[in-house]
Parts: C-alpha cells; structure tokens; sequence
RNA sequence: GCGGCUAUGGCGGAAUUGGCAGACGCGCUAGAUUUAGGUUCUAGUGUCAACCGACGUGGGGGUUCAAGUCCCUCUAGCCGCACCA
C-alpha cells in the first residue's frame, strides 16, 4: 500500500485479481440460503452512461452485502444484444448488424469491468447468439403449441418514400426518421401473443407483489385496465342485424339518441353498399386508414363523422336512432360500437353538438345550477335517474345494476368486463431479431419449425437496403424450406420478434445458462427463482416488467417454473440528471463515466453515486459532490495507513473501555455497524449508510488525537473497511490487504454490534414548556416518566419558568423529552 | 381531462413510529500547517435580533401537550396514460 492513493493502480490490480481467481462464481448451494439479485440488462450501445453505472452501483452494493451476512449470491450479468440500432449502423455504415453488435458487447464487457462489480461471468448471456435465441425459439413453439400465439393482419407504420416498415420510436412527429416523409399505414399478417387472457391474472396478482413500488403497481392497473360494464344489443332498423355497444353507463340508456361505430367496424361497408351514403362513407374511412399521428391528435376536440344512412332501436325507448361512424370510437376496444349519450358523455356530447342531434337528459344532478334543459358539457356526475320510465327516481349507481339485469331477462344484454390490454403484437419486420420458428406451407397452414432443427439461424446473406417490408426477404437461402409436417416445399417467416421478448426470460437463463440440452434445469431454477431484488428504471414499469410477468406466468402453466411471479421486490431507481435536466446530447450536461472513472476512479464514482441520493429520487450530478467522495476516500485511506504505520498491530477484536474517549468511540462504531446494516439491509438507503460511516470517520479522527487505546482502534478500522467494502471494493480490498488480514475483505462476515456499547449512561432530554423547547438536562438513561419529571422540575430554569403557574399535565418521552403544560 | 409523485438552508439531501428541523456532504467564512497555490487539519455556517429571545419545512386552515410528518384546501413543478364508451 503506497503513502498516496493510486486508485488506478489499485483499481486495476483487485480486478484482474478477482478475474483470474473467478471471486464472484456461484453454484447451487442447498445448505445455504439463496439471494438473486439482478440488475435490467443494458442493451449494447457500445457506451456506458451514468444510468447504467447508478443501477449496477446499487445492484453491486447489495450483492456484495448480501453476501457478507451469508447468502448464496446471484448476481449475473448479460446483453439485451438483439434491436434496431446494429440494423441502423449496418445501413448506414455498412457493417453487419453482428459484427456492431459483438464488438459494441466487448467494449462495454471492459467498462462494466472497471467498475469493480460483482458478477458470475461465467452466466453472461447475449440473446443475439444462437445459444440464447436457440431458447427463445423453442419458448415460442411451446407458446405457439399451448394456442398463445396467433396471426392476425394489422397496420403498420409504412414510409412511402423509403419503402419500409418503420418501427414505432422511428416515426418522429408522424415523419419518417430517415427522409421526414409523412408516414402512412399499410396492412400486414402478422405474429401475435394472447396475453390478454391473463389479463385477469395479471392484475390479480398485482396485489401479491407486497415488495413493487405502488406507483408501478397503479400503472400496471392502469394499463390493464379493467372496466365493468354492460353489453346491450341494438336491432338494426328493417335489417336483419344487430349491434352490440359496450358501456360502463347502461343507466343512461334511455339518454340514447344517435349511435357511433368504429371506421373499421365490419359491417359498415355492407349497410351502405349501393346506397347515397356509400361513397362519402367510404371515403371516412379511407382517411381514417391513411391518417397519421399529426392529424390524429390535431384532431383531438374537433369530433368528425359520417351518417350511414341507417337506423338502430333503442330497445328501451323504441326510438329510432341515426347511425354514424366517427373515429372516435376505437374497434380495439370494447365491440368497436358505442350508444350516444350526450347529456352524460362529453365525446358523445360534443358529436351531437356538431351534428345537431337530439339531448336527452336522463340523470338528474343535485347542484341547482347545471340546467338541464342548456347543457354547456355532459354531466358526467352521480345523481337521480329521470325520464327513465319504470327506472325514474333510482340513484343511477343502483341504475346501472338494474338496467343490465332488466336486459339480460329481455335476452338483449349482460354484464360484461372490458380491459384496455391488448394482445402483443411480436412481429418485426426487421432483420436483427431472433427468427419466428414458423413454417408456412400450403397444404398444413402454419406449423412450428421442428425442435431438434433449432436454432432457426439468422442468415448472413442478406441486404441492407432499408426497402421492403422483410429484410430477410432479401437472403437467398432463408425462406425455402420444407414442410416440418408433410414434407412438401414450404416457407419460412420472414418477421423477427420484438426484442421484448427477449428480454422477458433472461432471468431464468441465467440460474442454468450454459445449457444446450434445455431452456433451463428445473432443479436449477427453482434453487435461484424467484429474483429477490430488480432493480432498473422506472420506464420499464410497463412493457418489460409485464411482458416478464405474463411470460413466467405462460411458463408456470407448461410446468416450466414454480412460481406465477418472477420478481419478487422491485427497486425502480431515478434517473441521473445534471442543471435539472436530463443528461443529452443535445443539451452538453453528458457526463460519461469513462471521464470520472479516469480521473478519479471507480470506487469514487460508486460512492458518490450511492452517496448523493436515495435510490429510488432523481440524482443531481454534481463535479464537486464527486471531488467530496473522492477526498472521504483519500481520508479513509490516511487513516488506515497511518494506523499501520504507527500503531501497533493486531489484537483488534478484544478491547477494553477505559476513558470516556474509549466509550464514546465504541459507541460510534457499534452505532454505525447497527445503522448501516439497517440502511444497507432493509432500506436501501445508501446516502444515510454513507454518512453514518463519515460520521464514524470523524469520530475516529478526533479519537486518535488523544489516547488511543489501540485495540479498540483497531476494530474500528477494521469494522470501517469491512463496512465500505460494499460500496468501494477496490480500495477497501487494498486496505485489508495491507494490514494483513487473511483473504478478501468481500469474503469477510457482516460486523454485528454490541448492544451494551449502545447505552449510554446519561442521556439529553429536551424540556418543553407548552411544546416550545426552554432547557436541556442531562440525566441518567432509562429512568421512568416520574423520575425524568422529578429531575425536570429541580431544574433552576425550569423552576423559574413554572413558578406560579398552574401545570396542567406532564408528557413524558423516556430518555426524549419532556413536555410541561402550564397554564 | 384522468391517475400518480414531489415541494425542507446558497446547493444535494437527513429527520425510519407524531417527540431537539437542517445529520452527512458540497459551497462559503476564519484560523493552523505548508507557504506559490492547492492539499491537509480545526472551528463556524437556517433567518432576524445580536442580551433575553423570536421566527422557520411551497401558501392558507385544522387535529394534538407536541406536526416537515396526520386531516382539509390552494399553488407550483415533474412523471405516466390519454377520444377506453
């Protein structure tokens, strides 16, 4: 250990020390309790930013503390390795998407191992190799044999300039991202998941996730979204048809006064066919289809539409009511059909005001003012039902019920459940993604590639042109192939899978990742399952953390896994911003953390990333904040080496308190082990560990400028670098080196505390008179409420501020305060 | 529009259960060391008053012996969803 802090020696030294004796490897263990903890795997951009060293930092912390109070750690690490920008650069710079992709991974492979962190190397996975998309395929056919996969046409965003089917995140303003052309549609076959049938499930299940942030529970609810409802059917006049609408309100029926169908509802071209209204109704719905996401939310409070010239009965009322079409009503959700209710529907309101159609109020409000009769917006609110014949005077909340039980004895309704969820649209017509293992052939239809012939690899014979709807269209080896079922000439699809999927069952690659037999060793997955600690970014609450769930829970139902859930307790950690703002390119507040590693190291970076906030809060970066963790490390540093330079060695877990400066020290360390454990263990609130060992630290300075009792000294150096370990592993590893201490610091017990070194003899109570703080006593520990009050009221100042006064009651707050009502 | 979160010194933040507001760090001020500066060490640092003390956690109100913390209300900012019938 030299006089001066070298952290790029250190750094550099421990690392390849923990490399070459393979520190971090795990296997099973069933003696020993087990502890996954697992960060959300980068996708390799070739670059680590501060998000990523900011979650890996606090992933590392609580492997590593895991792992010193006695866990079997898991703690792996890999690449989310397949996506759109390797395509990008192989059109843009002519380089395989491969290629970019492997050599992106091996740069970032050298940064996150410069950052000191615990991984099992030996689990690292890329889901772009065949060993893991091989998988990937395989899960697909088990999906795609249990009836969860399906094909279905759908639009999808089409440049017409560039002939190409863009992805959502490349339409920037309803332009394409290349050439700025407008963006239009086109209708594609494609690949689906039916995930919402486990919608239900998926919500249910929400409740049991005790160890999830509330925020991204309510999301996942949101997103779900559940709604109870009715279904009523209307007859369509002198037609043989009916249309069924979905509604939350079938207490405002009788309100009913027009009727409103999706653009793509099926039906709408038969009802106008041959008819005056064919024409502009055709035209509708052809500009729906070519709309793009400009005029979609231009068109936001302006309601458009068209008659159709048809006629539906309100089943209550017997009235004849005008069918429209108008793109406010979405065919994805509910039945793609809709009862106009103006006077209690603001969408529906605002239509009837732009048609000029009839407002019918049906629900009474209780505020005088709103006058029913001149409605300025739709009354949205509870109330009593009116002109409502055998249902007038009900409360509308009772209404709902028996309207829809009216309905279903008149066979014409039931009550339903809607959800806002759709399926997983999973095709991608991309070339960097794992392929679809499906076979189409014209005898068979669409059969799975057989398993002993996975993986179905990615063709290296394909061009990118950027054009076309498939880039594997381009391979010349690719789509011929035969008919896994009947032998016949057969071809292959020519969509990928959404990256998503990848991403959806890492995790349980991990427990058994060198597997070429099987997706995973069951035995192996329920030792490591469930992961005890996620920890990533909030923007994943949605898609990724419900797309995981939805696959561990279609993997449960094939026997696959014990468990529904797969994440036990979620850490959603806050993003790093810098000037309030997030750090961006295009605002210059980029701080990279290649710049602070070299010129501070990572140790420092660590700390000051863990230091400078809780977890789960943004972090504001800050160069001095940095120079201050940097320096707490220096003074650390001095005081260890100072320590083995002058004082005597060893004996430092036995000592004796001798002097009040003894006492206090003793009280401190044990003070600190028992608070860091608690902030480490059971609060991730890594800024308050910190700054309970800074505060041990200056204790310890101010400490060994007077008596030192060596041994107690020494425990407290000792227990100080066993405490940072978690945090700076490099340079507490140099330490503990340096004293001689037999192996890795990070192979050392957690410290526990000594209790007794906690009491203290006397105590400081605070003095209130009528709850303002008047005097501060200092009196013996863990006396009673009676003997604190006695004491108090001894007191000269206490005494002289009570005299005369009548004391109405005394609170007492043992070994905290006291509190004198006087009056 | 709906849903959610946040608001504490010059700055990042602490106060875990209603019980001393501002721990720790940054910055700033002074002193010591060194002396070219920096480093390091020590002390101070919410505001007003500068003697007692008074005020203070976005604003207003309330509950309580006691409120940053609980309740009501308003404001500002951030995030998510958004024509979901």
């Amino acid at each position: 250990m030299l006089e001066k802090y070298n952290f790029s020696e250190i750094e550099a030294k421990w690392q390849k020390h923990w490399e070459e004796t393979k520190a971090f490897k795990v296997v099973e263990d069933p003696d020993k309790e087990k502890y996954y903890v697992l960060e959300m795997f980068p996708y390799p951009s070739g670059k680590l930013h501060m998000g990523h060293v900011r979650n890996y930092s606090i992933g590392d912390v609580i492997a590593r503390f895991k792992k010193m109070k006695g866990y079997n750690v898991l703690h792996p690490m890999g690449y989310d390795a397949f996506g759109l920008p390797a395509e990008n650069a192989a059109i843009k710079n002519n380089v395989e998407p491969a290629e970019w992709t492997w050599s992106n991974i091996e740069e970032m492979n050298r940064q996150l191992r410069e950052m000191g962190l615990s991984y099992d190397w030996d689990r690292e996975v890329a889901t772009a190799h065949p060993s893991y998309y091989k998988w990937m395929q395989w899960i697909f056919i088990q999906f795609f044999k249990k009836g969860l996969a399906y094909k279905k046409e759908n639009p999808v965003n089409w440049c017409p300039s560039c002939q190409t089917v863009l992805a959502n995140e490349q339409v920037v303003d309803g332009c394409c991202e290349r050439c700025g052309t407008l963006v239009g549609k086109k209708n594609l076959s494609q690949w689906y998941f039916k995930i919402t049938d486990y919608a239900e499930r998926l919500l249910d299940n929400l409740d049991t996730l005790d160890g999830w942030p509330n925020k991204v529970k309510i999301m996942q609810r949101n997103w779900i979204g559940k709604s109870h409802g009715a279904e009523v059917e209307f007859k369509i006049k002198d037609r043989d048809e009916t249309l069924t609408v979905f509604t939350t309100r079938v207490d405002t029926i009788f309100g009913t006064t027009f009727m409103v169908l999706a653009p793509e509802y099926p039906t709408v071209l038969d009802m106008v066919e041959g008819t005056e209204y064919e024409a502009p109704v055709k035209e509708y719905i052809d500009r729906c289809a070519h709309m793009n996401e400009i005029e979609r939310t231009s068109t936001t409070n302006e309601k458009t539409g068209v008659f159709i010239g048809q006629y539906a009965v309100n089943p209550f009322t017997g009235k004849s009511m005008p069918i429209y079409i108008s793109d406010y009503v979405l065919m994805g959700y509910g039945t793609g059909a809709v009862m106009g209710v103006p006077a209690h529907d603001q969408r529906d309101f605002e239509f009837a005001k732009k048609f000029d159609l009839e407002i019918i109020p049906v629900i009474e409000p209780e505020d005088p003012e709103i006058d029913l009769n001149d409605l300025k917006e739709a009354f949205a609110a509870e109330g009593k039902v009116i002109n409502s014949g055998e249902f007038n005077g009900l409360d509308n909340v009772d209404a709902i019920q028996k309207v829809a039980e009216a309905a279903e004895e008149r066979g014409i309704g039931k009550k339903t459940i809607n959800y806002r969820l759709r399926d997983w649209l999973i095709s991608r017509q991309r070339y960097w993604g794992t392929p679809i293992p499906m076979i189409h052939c014209d005898a068979c239809g669409w059969v799975p590639e057989k398993e002993e012939n996975l993986p179905v690899m990615l063709p290296t014979d394909v061009e990118f042109t950027g054009k076309g709807e498939s880039p594997l269209a381009t391979s010349k080896t690719f789509i011929d192939t035969v008919c896994p079922v009947c032998g016949k000439p057969a071809k292959r699809e020519l969509d990928t899978m959404d990256t998503f999927l990848d991403s959806s069952w890492y995790f349980l690659r991990y427990c058994d990742a060198r597997n070429d037999e099987a997706v995973f060793d069951k035995d192996k997955v329920d030792y490591w399952m469930n992961v005890d600690q996620y920890i990533g970014g909030v923007e994943h609450a949605i898609m990724h953390l419900m797309y995981a769930r939805f696959f561990q829970m279609a993997l449960y139902d094939l026997g696959l896994v014990k468990d529904e859930e797969p994440f036990k307790n979620l850490l959603t950690q806050g993003m790093v911003i810098k000037d309030g703002a997030k750090m961006s390119k295009s605002l210059g507040n980029v701080v990279s953390p290649a710049e602070i590693i070299e010129k501070y190291g990572a140790d420092t970076a660590r700390l000051f990333i863990l230091f400078a906030a809780p977890p789960e809060r943004e972090l504001d970066w800050s160069d001095k904040g940095v120079e201050g963790s940097y320096r707490f490390i220096n003074r650390v540093y001095r005081a260890v080496y100072e320590y083995k330079e002058k004082f005597a060695e060893g004996a430092a877990d036995f000592y004796e308190i001798k002097t009040e400066a003894d006492k206090s020290m003793a009280y401190w360390m044990n003070y600190a082990i028992k608070k860091v454990t608690d902030d480490v263990g059971e609060r991730f609130n890594f800024n308050t560990a910190i700054s309970t060992i800074m505060e041990m630290v200056n204790e310890m300075y101010r400490y060994k400028e007077g008596d030192v009792n060596e041994a107690l000294y020494g425990a407290a150096i000792k227990n100080l670098i066993i405490m940072l370990a978690p945090f700076v592993p490099h340079v507490t590893e140099e330490m503990w080196d340096h004293l001689g201490y037999e192996g890795s610091v990070h192979e050392q017990s957690w410290p526990s505390y000594d209790e007794s070194a906690l009491v203290k003899d006397t105590v400081e109570i605070v003095v209130q008179i009528n709850g303002k703080i008047k005097e501060k006593i200092n009196i013996p520990g863990d006396l009673s409420r009676e003997e604190m009050e006695k004491i108090a009221m001894e007191d000269e100042k206490v005494k002289g501020l009570t005299e005369g006064k009548n004391v109405v009651k005394v609170i007492a707050v043992p070994n905290k305060l006291l509190n004198i009502v006087v009056k």
